[in-house]
DNA sequence: GCACTGTGTTGCGTACTGTGCAACGCTCGT
DNA sequence: ACGAGCGTTGCACAGTACGCAACACAGTGC
């Protein structure tokens, strides 16, 4: 759209990969060493790149302090927290909450295992989209029109024997996932880690977000986390239930889901 | 510099203030609406922001990966060393940094002491975690109920008389660095060396690493050691405001500045 | 029912703005 | 001392982003 902010925008995620000098920047962007220069200057006065002592861009405190702010925005997080802190205080295990955006499925909580074998994530990353149980549950909730479209955009990476193998198989088991009410991931990721999770309900009972309950089978065996279920639901639902019921924002809440439609 | 990315950034802040619909940014940035749409459409493309379902952007989830990912990859030693060396060439003494890894407190990095009686240690060796200055430090940021887990799982070896003798002791001890935010180790792990260490902290404010100053008390004494504190403090929030990518904006930079500023 | 305000969106001609080039200055390494 | 490699500067050109005006659409009041 817009050719100038494109390239600058693109040198963010470059220099998340690490510091870089002018020349690599201008190489990657494909643009003159004097363009690149000009992109990294306005990008240092806002802020969001820091020229480091040997003169090399690396991403600068605005960028993370903005961050900071994006990520308190999702009020969703505000409400889940202390739900999955409890959540992780009675079972032990890796607790996350995930969002959907931009066609992508989020974590944006995370609560640490307090065994000393933990799962890898990270929070603000993209889940294995095709795998995850969280993305399966919000997936699940969308049209069947446009899972249906995006199932078939869609990559199946076979991270493991049980990945997910395509958008067939993958349809089903949303389908199935929508009828159960909660979704699971039995070394679908990585081979020896188990997901057991449950959704996160709006006031008009769309799912908003979904919550999971990770740990690696060296830890406990599927069965034993599947034997969580039943309070990984609960926490869910108390999350589902304070997040509509303190939406005052707009006037009466209207009793049944949609009266009426143009 | 770039009138166009400089419009650009500007709505970052803007949407940091909370979600605003396409007049306001406009308005704010002082541009036409369609120039407004253009901008909004390209951060929307990287997704920095994000398009909310009553059409209002607020900042995207990206932002936070961004930062996660610069973290990550940020080299604290290469970051660090530099300063490291500056505290070494002003008192002579060995310098240490360390980090927080797998339930251990490893010597990530050291300049050796300029006086002939040096301290054993090795980097990559995992530090005396009950009784090190820098342990104390970076173990004192836990959150309180992973520091009471921690503290009864460790072993107190008596190295010294002054060691720290259990659980109950270090949690003490813990408690009082976290509150005056730096710490010292008196003959606590070999008899006759002291250390006076400070934390480094991440953008976050949660401490990444810690760094320290040793020395025999043959060299000098404890007393002379403490009054090393200040540019020991100096020198870790040096470190840490550089870790974190804090630009900065207006700061003199010490040799040839070329640029005249009004 | 209608007109009317308030959105967000599109196409387009203009000229402003970003571009690449070439030359410069500086710091290292040999 | 010399050259290689880097960042930096000024400038002429044209490509690109700009604002305008018109459009589409929704909600509101009459």
């Amino acid at each position: 759209m817009s050719q100038t902010v494109d390239r600058a925008l693109s040198i963010l995620p470059l220099l998340a990969e690490g510091p870089a000098d002018l020349g690599k920047v201008a190489d990657r962007l494909g643009v003159h060493k004097s363009t690149a220069l000009r992109l990294l200057r306005t990008l240092h006065e806002h802020g969001l790149v820091h020229r480091q002592a040997d003169q090399r861009y690396r991403l600068g405190a605005r960028l993370f302090a903005l961050a900071q702010e994006a990520v308190e925005n999702l009020d969703i997080r505000e409400i889940a927290h202390p739900h999955l802190v409890t959540l992780n205080d009675c079972c032990g295990h890796t607790v996350h909450l995930a969002v959907h955006e931009e066609h992508e499925v989020l974590y944006i909580d995370k609560v640490e295992s307090r065994y000393p074998v933990r799962m890898y994530s990270r929070i603000g990353k993209p889940v294995a989209i095709t795998v995850a149980a969280v993305a399966k549950l919000i997936l699940a909730d969308l049209p069947e029109a446009e899972r249906r479209t995006l199932a078939e955009r869609l990559d199946y990476p076979q991270y493991t024997p049980r990945s997910t193998p395509n958008a067939a198989a993958f349809l089903k088991e949303l389908a199935r996932v929508r009828e159960q009410g909660w979704a699971t991931d039995l070394g679908g990721h990585e081979e020896s880690i188990n997901c057991v999770a449950a959704p996160v309900r709006g006031p008009d009972g769309r799912v908003v977000a979904a919550m999971s309950v990770s740990a690696p089978n060296v830890v406990v065996t599927a069965e034993e986390l599947l034997a969580l279920l039943p309070v990984v639901r609960r926490t869910a639902d108390a999350i589902s239930r304070e997040y509509s019921g303190s939406a005052p924002a707009d006037q009466a809440t209207p009793h049944q889901g949609n009266g009426k439609t143009p």
